[in-house]
DNA sequence: CAATTCGATATTGTCGACAATGTTTTGAAG
DNA sequence: CTTCAAAACATTGTCGACAATATCGAATTG
């Protein structure tokens, strides 16, 4: 199907360990269908002992669950699941943002300013709010995350959390409805770190997340009592 | 080398797997070795294919590290990263204890308070506090993640962060210098969470990891300038 | 004698084939 | 027509072989 890329130095399970994670999370394959093997090898082109380790690393990252004997599906998050999400971040980032205001470098705290007046004039002019803050809000996010220098948090966070976090923004693009605040938020936020307010940082960072989460859950209740 | 347990549902990887992690989390490989497919394919006595996967497997839970082309090493923990380990556990128990004082059933909390009562009469008799403390301690956090009922939280802490925690446990048996106060700790906790004190639930526990956190910290450090 | 290059060796990466297990279809009986 | 059983099919699990790459050692040269 694809044939671009093909002198690479990493490994045949590597790339397709990647493409596939990408294609899960873009919606390419959409959650719940069922993975086979033999489908997957031929569409990729290459034998199945690759591909069955790219498989098993997508189960260590949770993106697919797998059945022995039987076959792997893609996952596929409940509202509640989703919610669960969001509970976790909750925790990681806050704690993650309570470091970065004891410690971030000064350099990467301009950097997210920049970054944030960058959004706004972003968002200012063009108009398409949604689609663009779905990246904007989660490079903040990853900054600072980044910017707590706890390789862990980084690992459990960008490594994992954040692949369902964006297979989730693709899939219903909400989480947005509600730009104006969420650039509030963000800016206090970083305030509080360049003040290196350990405790306000956290707080505020905590509060962002779970406003986000509470408009993820009204957004979805009512589109899940309405398609009746 | 090892012949019992042949008749076994799971798949020869998934064996492999648990045994691997095992010997990793117990010691009885080191951290840091560098383990070889062939090697370990003879002496579980099973092909490469099987063991490969379980490999990747172990790497996705962090584990192991590997390198194309190289080869893979067991992970090992430096001082400042067993510290960041208590910081992501500080946030997501943290997040654990405030869901388990929201919701967890009544029925959960009194067995957690049998297993503390259990705890300290075997403490009182038998003075190996250390070794005990070990899986005890391990015992009572595990239940109150469990009593979250957030199954993402239970999945990363369980599932692979106390993996590395009792890797740790086993290594150098710090960690329970101060069982007599972590007992004080662990009853409050109870008792915040039996009144459905959600605020003081996640307070006591990020306290209480903290100061297991302070106590490695400092027995690991006077013991990195001793050997001099 | 040190440094470098080249070759030997070992390990990882990839593949196709076969065995074991689950799933589906087909057909016969009630 | 429904239900159950057996056989045909598809998929997963396991293996050994070969190719590609890296590591180690030895020989050669400055």
């Amino acid at each position: 199907m694809n044939q671009e890329a093909a002198l690479d130095s990493r490994t045949l399970a590597d790339r397709v360990f990647e493409e596939l994670q990408d294609a899960i999370v873009t919606g390419g394959i959409a959650p719940g269908t069922k993975i086979t093997e033999p489908g997957l090898a031929k569409e990729y082109g290459i034998s199945r002992g690759p591909l069955r380790e790219a498989m098993r690393r997508l189960e260590g990252r949770h993106l697919v669950t797998r059945i022995p004997h039987v076959g792997a599906r893609v996952v596929s998050l409940s509202l509640d699941e989703l919610l669960e999400l969001y509970e976790v971040r909750e925790a990681m980032e806050g704690m993650a943002c309570r470091l970065a205001a004891r410690q971030m470098p000064v350099a990467g705290i301009d950097s997210l300013k920049e970054l944030l007046e960058k959004h706004e004039s972003q968002a200012e002019l063009q108009q398409n709010l949604a689609y663009y803050q779905k990246e904007g809000d989660l490079d903040f996010h990853y900054r600072i995350v980044l910017g707590s220098g706890n390789k862990k948090l980084m690992e459990l966070l960008c490594g994992e959390l954040y692949y369902l976090v964006r297979m989730y923004r693709y899939r219903f693009s909400a989480s947005s409805g509600r730009p104006k605040r969420a650039f509030q938020e963000h800016y206090r936020i970083v305030d509080a770190i360049e003040q290196r307010d350990e405790e306000l940082a956290e707080m505020l960072m905590r509060r962002h997340i779970r406003a986000s989460r509470d408009n993820v859950e009204q957004r979805l209740r009512e589109q899940e009592s309405l398609p009746r």
